[in-house]
DNA sequence: AGCCAGGTAATCC
DNA sequence: GGATTACATGGC
């Protein structure tokens, strides 16, 4: 796989309007999440690639106050709907426009809160990934460490997506679900280390290939349509639902983030998931997946579990990611 | 060896 | 219906 260089093709200015406090670190870097190659952060800059169809774009964002500017980088025919698209996906993925202020007041009154708020306050929900590649992420994390997440999200994107190089670091970029919807399930599991997982696979690429976003946005139940694909229960559509459709009352609970919130909210090391969701929308309703997202960001803030990159560290980075000289 | 991982579907009663 | 059980794989 050859690396593909993308050249500065735009610059966005995208303005912070929606109420509440914003912090623009912890919104596009999120401590609990695992290491994809396609995103890298330092403590003032974040780069993550987008695909916009065949398109592949590289954004290298930084915030000035409740300003977001985002330098958009394509190697191929950058067209005006290319800029409103990506004017929509930025300010959806992480939040820009989104009334943080009633979580944030309803939070301050709750005590086991207190130090999340006082370390994340500001921080919106981040999901730069759409449905179908958010749905990708889930089903990695089913039923598996995180060790092995990270090991089959780098085959499937090194063996089926692309390197992509531009403002001077190198990431890796999704493939598309028609793409995917290429690849047997027997290479899924033999190349790819997929393990049962390679025959759910494809079902994911075949039904977003052929049911376009436009058309899902128009769908009754969203979580409902979800968990009609082979492979995706409460937790896979609980993701979808709160991240790439930003519901904040959703919550997709695992035995990770139970045991989280049985510790914070309940005292004990351990809890069944219906006390758990009970407790959490008892406290925070209508805003459970913004508060089970403060308690896990916050309980990884001292150790995250893929850290920010030192401004000096990106060429060590790029030879993480670039295949070796042949 | 056996159990468990940031679940889900199939198969029981 | 609600409660088991198999499902791939890898690390401890």
């Amino acid at each position: 796989m050859s690396t593909r260089h993308l050249d500065h093709a735009d610059t966005l200015e995208l303005p912070v309007t929606g109420d509440g406090p914003f912090d623009f670190l912890h919104t596009v870097w999120k401590p609990s999440h695992f290491a994809t190659g396609l995103e890298a952060h330092t403590a003032t800059r974040s780069w993550r690639t987008f695909r916009i169809g065949d398109l592949v774009t590289g954004v290298r964002m930084r915030a000035e106050d409740r300003l977001v500017i985002a330098d958009i980088y394509t190697d191929g025919d950058y067209k005006p709907n290319h800029r409103e698209h990506l004017v929509r996906r930025l300010t959806a993925s992480y939040g820009l426009d989104e009334d943080l202020s009633h979580f944030t007041e309803l939070a301050s009154a709750v005590p086991e809160m207190s130090e999340p708020l006082k370390a994340l306050s500001g921080m919106r929900q981040s999901c730069p990934e759409d449905h179908f590649e958010i749905a990708v992420v889930a089903l990695l994390l089913q039923n598996v460490t995180i060790a092995r997440t990270t090991q089959m999200t780098r085959n499937l994107l090194t063996h089926h997506g692309q390197l992509v190089h531009f403002d001077d670091i190198t990431l890796r970029a999704w493939f598309t679900p028609a793409e995917l919807a290429h690849v047997s399930a027997d290479t899924l599991k033999d190349q790819d280390r997929l393990g049962y997982r390679a025959k759910t696979l494809p079902h994911f690429a075949t039904f977003f290939r052929d049911h376009p976003a436009e058309e899902l946005q128009a769908a009754d139940d969203l979580v409902q349509t979800f968990q009609q694909i082979k492979g995706v229960g409460p937790y896979t559509a609980a993701i979808m639902a709160s991240h790439a459709s930003r519901n904040p009352a959703t919550f997709g609970m695992d035995v990770w983030n139970r045991k989280i919130l049985a510790r914070r909210l309940l005292n004990a090391d351990d809890a069944k998931p219906e006390a758990v969701s009970r407790r959490l929308s008892e406290l925070f309703p209508g805003h459970a997946g913004t508060a089970g997202l403060y308690f896990v960001e916050h309980e990884h803030l001292e150790a995250p579990v893929a850290p920010l990159l030192a401004p000096d560290g990106i060429a060590a980075w790029n030879q993480a990611l670039e295949p070796p000289a042949a």
